[in-house]
DNA sequence: AGCAACCAATCGATCGATCGATCGACAAAA
DNA sequence: TTTTGTCGATCGATCGATCGATTGGTTGCT
């Protein structure tokens, strides 16, 4: 579809070159068709990162909404979380990076709504951790400032993880969550957990609903 | 002087809007003075952005070897590391997100040069918690994962930090060093080691040379 | 079956606005 | 008189967006 084209195209640009520096007619060029076929398809190039940012975030809350469903002890919950986080962010690198670097892009309503998405993400985060620290298996002097740490973390994955890198995707993916683990001092019975500690249901992945760009990488 | 007035305005603008959004024209208005005037102090609207992303990493650079000459044992230089990132993306929060988000748009040799100033900072990270490793003091499974975890950690603070947020930005910089002594699980005589465990040196800040930024909100 | 009406898809041409950058003129300072 | 700083005017290029025209497939009526 020449819809999926587009998007796809655009998904590219923007996160090699940034929403500004993209023009309609590199866009077109990408995508195979001509800068007035891509006014058929949407209203403004804005339109076409909210979309992108707006499918990306939802996706990943969906999916994280999920993993506390499933789970219930706040170690197993936090450690899902990072492997979801840097899953997500390593799959579908280029919906991460446009998600995670151009949001000062946005205007009006569209800033505000893709603002609340990621603030509702946080704050699931932040409740993760503050379960934890109840349960007194959690050590962490200051729960807002442990949630910044931990989403910058991981999501700067997007931004070095390559498929040829020396690290495979679940090696990453599981020493993150140690070293999670390790940032909030997770113990039970005095000793550090790590994630081999919790037996996850099996492929923590299990959960994610792909996102835009791994859907299309998918049916290629 | 005139050619301050530019640098500041550029910089302003930049972190703001971004490089591509931000036009000639709009840093013209910003400084007080017509576009024509701006190419009497620079060439391209490039080497505005190259000077502020030189400035902010050299200082950076500099002020991290200081650290590492005057402080020995890996979890010191560990934590004034950390101090001294955290509290220069607060300080000149400008510059650091400038730094840290417009690297796409440099182009060529400056290119090359600005990524082998990046590097050249991670590696010192990285002997940082070589040397931890080596004396039995840090417990890593990954060092260059780890680096790159602390880094981006440490980084994220430009992106949310206010002087009149909740928290005040010593105790920010305290709180990142105990979470990044716990991610490299920092431990002396089997004991989790903190910073107020390490008695370093009054303000580690005061290695801290003045950013572009900063200088300028000094002497204003 | 055949024709008319419709509609989604695509195109080339082009709009006014703005882009980064250049030029020569003018004024103040050295 | 030369140098340094500042300006208005303007360059060609490119920007996001719009327009009417054309194509090809689908639907509905006869």
């Amino acid at each position: 579809m020449t819809k999926e084209k587009i998007f796809q195209a655009a998904l590219r640009l923007f996160a090699r070159k940034g929403f500004e520096a993209t023009s309609i007619r590199d866009i077109a060029l990408e995508a195979e068709v001509t800068s007035s076929t891509l006014y058929h398809y949407m209203k403004t190039k804005e339109d076409l990162l909210v979309a992108i940012m707006q499918e990306g975030l939802q996706t990943l809350l969906e999916n994280a909404k999920e993993v506390l469903a499933e789970l219930e002890a706040p170690e197993q919950q936090l450690a899902a979380f990072v492997q979801l986080h840097v899953t997500s962010h390593a799959i579908d690198k280029l919906t991460a990076l446009v998600v995670d670097t151009e949001f000062r892009a946005l205007t009006g309503n569209t800033r505000v709504e893709i603002a609340r998405l990621r603030s509702e993400y946080e704050l699931l985060w932040q409740r993760i951790l503050t379960g934890g620290l109840e349960q007194g298996v959690f050590t962490i002097e200051n729960t807002k400032l442990a949630v910044l740490a931990l989403l910058q973390m991981c999501t700067g994955v997007a931004h070095w993880y390559s498929p040829d890198g020396p690290n495979s995707l679940e090696e990453i993916s599981l020493n993150f969550s140690d070293m999670a683990l390790a940032l909030v001092q997770a113990k039970r019975n005095g000793q550090q957990l790590t994630v081999s500690d919790l037996d996850l249901p099996e492929p923590a992945r299990f959960f994610m609903k792909p996102w835009l760009g791994a859907a299309a990488h998918e049916h290629s």
